[in-house]
DNA sequence: CATGAATGAGGTTTCATTCAT
DNA sequence: GATGAATGAAACCTCATTCAT
C-alpha cells in the first residue's frame, strides 16, 4: 500500500532507508540548486539511484517529493521554536533566541532557505499544508497578543502584523545573505539585527 | 528591426501601441495567476491578439515577455522612489512617503507585487537586470547611511541592513496582505507599519 | 533503451510490433502521397496511433522516420536482387529475373517506388546510408564486367555506365507508369522492356 | 498589374532588368544547392537586393518563382531539341543529335540538372506546367511513331516506352555524373550512350 | 507600388506524469 | 511492488505567406 499522502506514518515506511536518505540528499540538493520547475525528475531519480516510477508510487508528485522532504526537516526548526515560544517567561529573550535559532538553522541549512525563499515561488508553497503552519503562528500569535496585552509590544497594530514585521526580516535576512555571497555569518548578526526587531515590536509609549 | 533584446530603445517602439498594450494587461493577468510555468505562451498569445510567432521575435522567450513588462512597470514606482529619496530634508518624512509610496503602488497594482514577490521564484527574478537596481540602490544606501553619519539612524549594523529591514516588511506585508484575503487597505496600514520600521532603524541611543 | 540510431538492432526491437506496424503503414502512405516537406509528424502520429513523442525518442527526425521503413522494405528487393545476380549462369536470364523483380517488386509497393522516386527529392534520399548500396552496386558492377568480359556485353563504356542505362529504364518506367495513372502492368511490359535493355547493354560486335 | 501567373508577357515586364537577371542568377543558384524547401525566401531576396514582398507580388509563391526561371531556361533547350526533331531525315543522326544536345546542355547548365533531376520533388515539378511539355513530347511521340511504321524501331512496344528509354538515360546519366563529381564530361560520353540507346530503340528484326 | 511587420503552421525538444509489464 | 516505455503538453524556432502602411 503506497503511502501517497498519508505522511503521518514513520518516514521509514516510505522506502528503503537507505533510498530515502539518498533522495533526500538529491531532492535538497536539486530543488536549492534551480527553480522549482528546472528541477527534474529524471535526474533526481537517477541521482537518488531510485527509479522514477517509484518515486512517482511513493509521492505522487514533483510537488509533493520536495514538499515531504522540506516538511520533514522544518519540523526540527518549527518544534524548537515551539518549545522556546512556550512557557515564557522574559518575552525579549524569548523572541531574541527564535530568532538566532532560525538564522542558525538556515545558515547551516542554506538548501532549506533557499528552497523555502528561492527556488520555489511562494505561490506553490503556500498549498502546501505545512505552509500553514497553524499550530506555529498560533503561539506566536498568542504570544505577541499577551506581549501586547501586558504593555510589552506595540499594540497599534494587529499581531498579525507584528508578526509579518519579525518574518519580513527573517526572510530577507537569508534572501540577502545568498546573495551577498554568504561571506559573514547570518546567526553572529542575529544578535544586532534582532535589537532592531525588537525596537520595531516593543510598546512606543514605554521608552 | 525588431528590438529583441535592445530594450533601450523606448517601449513604444515595439510593436503597435495597441497590441503592446493589450499584451502588457493580459501578461500581468496570466503571470499574476499561476506559478510562472504555468503560464502558457499560446493562451497569453490567444488572449492578447498577437499571434505567438509576434511574441517570440519581440521578446525571445517567455522570461524575457515577463521582464519586459515587469521592468516597465517598476520603472515607474522605482522613479518615484528615486525622486523621494534625493535630496533629503527630514529623513524620517522621507522614509514614510517612500513607504506609503511602495505600499499604495502594489495595493494599486497587486498583479506587480504578485508576480514579483509570489508567482515568480525570486532566483528567476535575480537573473533579469532589473532586479540589481543599481542606482535605486546606491541612492537608498547613501542615504542611509548618512541618516547613520548623522546619529539617526542605528548604526551598529550596516546600511545593507537597515535596507533588508525595511524591505523584509515591505514584501512580507505585501504578502500576507495578499494571503489574508486583500481585506484592509495596505496603504492605510502604511504608517503605523512604518512608525515601527522607523523605531526599529533608528538610533536607540537618541530614546 | 531506445535505439536511436543504433539501427543494427532487429526491427522488431524498435517499438511494440503493433505500433511499429501501424507506423510503417502510416508513413508510407503519408510521405508517398506528397511532397516531404508537406508530410505532417503530428499527423502521422495521430494517424498510426503512436504519441509524437515516442517517434521522436525512437526516429529522432522526420528524415529518419521516413528513411528507416523505406531502408527496411528496401532490403527485402535489395536482398532479391543480390541472390539473383550472384552465381550467374546465364546472364541474359539472371538480368531479365532481376529487371522483371524491381518492376513487380514497384508494381506491388507503389508507395515505395512514389517515396523513392517522386516525393522525396533525390538529394536528400542519397543522404540516407541506404543510398549507397555498396554491397549491391558492388555485385552489379562485377556481374557487368564479367558480361564484358566475356564479350557479352558492351565494353566501350564503363560498366557504370552499363548500370545507368538499365537503372535510368526502371526508375523512368515506374514514374511514367504513375504518371500516366498505373492502367496498365508495369511487370507485365517488363518482358518487352527487357529486351531493349538488353540490346542496348549487348555487345553489338555479336551481331 | 503585377503579371503573376500571366508569364506570356516578355520577361522584361516581371522586374527592372537588373533585378529580374539578379534574382535569376541566385534562384538556380539557391534552389540548385539544396532541398527545394530548405531553399529560403528571405535569402533569396537578400541575395537578389530585391525585398521579398516584390518577388511575392510578381510570382506569387515559391514554386512559381522557381518555376518562372527554370522555364525560361528550359525553352532554349527546348526550342533547339524542337528544330532538330522536326524535319527528320535521318532518324538516327537526329536522335543523336538531340541526345548530344541535351547532355551538353545540362553539362553546361548543371544548376538547372540539379533542380529538375535533384533538388525538387518530381511530384512538386510534375504540377507545373512546363512539365508537361505538350509540343515537344507530340513532336518526339510522333517522329519515334513514324521511326516504328518505317520499320526503324522497335514496335512491340509503345511510342512512350521508347520515349521512357531515351529519358531515363539522359536522366540518370546527368545524375550519377554529379554523382560521381562531374569529372569526366557529360558530353563526351553522349556518342558511345547513344549508340546504346540507339541499339534499344530500334526494331531488332533489322539485324 | 514597394516594403517591413505579422501570422500560422509545423519541426524539434524537454518534461511531468501515466501505463503496462 | 518496481520499472522502463509511452504519452501529451508546451517551449522554442524557422518559414512561407499575407497584411497594412
Amino acid at each position: 500500500m503506497p503511502p501517497h499522502k498519508k505522511r503521518s506514518l514513520p518516514p521509514s515506511a516510505y522506502l528503503e532507508p537507505k533510498s530515502h536518505q539518498k533522495l533526500e540528499t538529491v531532492v535538497l540538493e536539486i530543488f536549492s540548486a534551480e527553480d522549482f520547475h528546472k528541477a527534474n525528475m529524471r535526474t533526481i531519480a537517477k541521482k537518488a539511484g531510485v527509479s522514477f516510477s517509484t518515486i512517482y508510487k511513493y509521492y505522487g508528485s514533483k510537488e509533493n517529493l520536495l514538499f515531504a522532504f522540506v516538511d520533514k526537516k522544518m519540523k526540527v526548526l518549527t518544534e524548537r521554536m515551539v518549545d522556546h515560544l512556550q512557557g515564557i517567561n522574559n518575552l525579549k529573550d524569548k523572541l531574541r533566541k527564535v530568532f538566532w535559532l532560525q538564522m542558525d538553522f538556515y545558515e547551516r541549512n542554506p538548501e532549506l532557505g533557499r528552497i523555502i525563499f528561492m527556488t520555489v515561488p511562494m505561490v506553490t508553497w503556500m498549498k502546501d499544508k505545512t505552509f500553514k503552519q497553524k499550530k506555529l503562528i498560533g503561539i506566536w500569535l498568542e504570544t505577541l497578543r499577551q506581549g501586547q496585552d501586558e504593555g510589552l509590544l506595540n499594540s497599534k497594530v494587529r499581531a498579525e502584523d507584528l508578526l509579518d514585521f519579525y518574518y519580513g526580516l527573517v526572510q530577507r535576512s537569508f534572501f540577502m545573505w545568498v546573495y551577498r555571497g554568504q561571506t559573514e555569518s547570518l546567526a553572529g548578526k542575529a544578535s544586532q539585527l534582532f535589537e532592531m526587531v525588537w525596537r520595531g515590536l516593543s510598546n512606543p509609549e514605554l521608552d
